[in-house]
DNA sequence: GCAAAAGTGTTACCGGTACACCCATGT
DNA sequence: ACATGGGTGTACCGGTAACACTTTTGC
């Protein structure tokens, strides 16, 4: 049984703004829309929802179908609702932000949608209001790497403390002062130390660490 | 011109958890609904989205037609868009918050149409997610309450550091220890002290502060 | 030996917390 | 005079910023 007779209904979207990180770059994936209006120009990944799922649902179908991963980090950004934000047709459509690991894309699928990543610095025209989107996810990424520890994410298995530490530099768009930076990771104690060195960009090479796994005690 | 064909379209509605204070008590405005299905019983202030206007204007005129108030303080708190949700049919619906001065309702209206203010901590059995909403609200107000200074909304126009400190210890649910609570806020600079003193609560007397306005250099 | 990145140590400062204490006044 | 809430001062602690310093190793 259905109430609510004679109420407008919308279309509505979930649109993910994908990070990944690679070459000490943060990075969006962006694909040219397969759909008039504005065929061809870059947007972000997005998709209606379908009757049966939640938005939260969608988005993870989103991410399974354009990277194809599962169980991604996921979080509602905000919703965009402008009436005429969308110049197809009244979308009503839920910003979310993702991070993935970019080794771990299936890089078959993505390219078979056209989808690319770009520098978040360095990104093309975006249709309607996704650069606003960006903008968003982007100060909530900062907001989360304030608080909590990010890398988790987008950082490969194991990882040296520089690495990590570029990272927040690039999210941040400054530099930490790298002894400060160091003492403070290590003391959240997340971090486990490999035994194992990376030599390949310092001469005396500096040692692996990888986040702790949920079950370890913390 | 409309794209998007053969695209399933939803309900979309705002619910709005509006927060006032009176009596050193945190209050939500509930209301019993009035249509089916759950005809009476206890729920937020919601409103289905028209067509011509954003998810914030919706909210606003759900204030407006509910508190009687304009320019209200509106944060989006979360969309619900669980497919069962709402028992009537799929509505996919967008949690705000709001703060407001008691003093300045239109009790008339709200009366109008059954609208009472609750006790945050000793609500009534709520509809469908709403509960889940208004946990939520709490802790976004919390989180604001921690970075900003809340008040500004929520207090008369002139009030006593004790007053604001009742506050914000009954949005935290905690004692703040008063000395430092007063030198904290304080040193936000953000409030004017007057020349006048509340003699009703003390013998000595608390002097009124308010809110600077936004023109007053800060 | 020197450059370059890894990694450690030292100090100063700032904000928060705890708490002792003084103030004004109605009863 | 004393109880009550208003209001101030101070000592301490932990986190962070700034920066000097040591270590390792390839060239």
């Amino acid at each position: 049984m259905e109430s609510y007779q004679d109420t407008p209904r919308y279309l509505v979207s979930v649109d993910c703004v994908i990070f990944g990180y690679e070459d000490e770059k943060l990075k969006v994936l962006l694909c040219p829309r397969l759909v008039e209006p504005n065929y061809g120009a870059w947007s972000l990944m997005g998709g209606f929802v379908m009757p049966e799922e939640s938005l939260d649902q969608a988005a993870s179908r989103v991410l399974k179908s354009t990277v194809g991963l599962e169980n991604i980090y996921l979080k509602q950004v905000r919703t965009f609702s402008e009436p005429n934000r969308d110049t197809g047709g009244r979308v009503i459509s839920q910003a979310y932000f993702a991070l993935i690991r970019l080794s771990e894309q299936d890089r078959r699928l993505v390219s078979s949608m056209g989808g690319q990543w770009w520098e978040i610095k360095k990104l093309p025209t975006l249709i309607f209001d996704h650069q606003e989107m960006v903008d968003e996810s982007l100060r909530r990424l900062q907001q989360v790497a304030f608080t909590n520890l990010i890398g988790r994410e987008l950082m490969p298995e194991k990882f040296t403390l520089s690495q990590l530490h570029k990272l927040y530099s690039v999210v941040f768009g400054k530099t930490f002062d790298s002894a400060n930076f160091r003492k403070k990771i290590l003391a959240t104690q997340q971090l486990v130390k490999l035994d194992e060195k990376e030599t390949m960009s310092s001469k005396k090479g500096a040692f692996y660490y990888r986040f702790k796994k949920n079950e370890e005690e913390q």
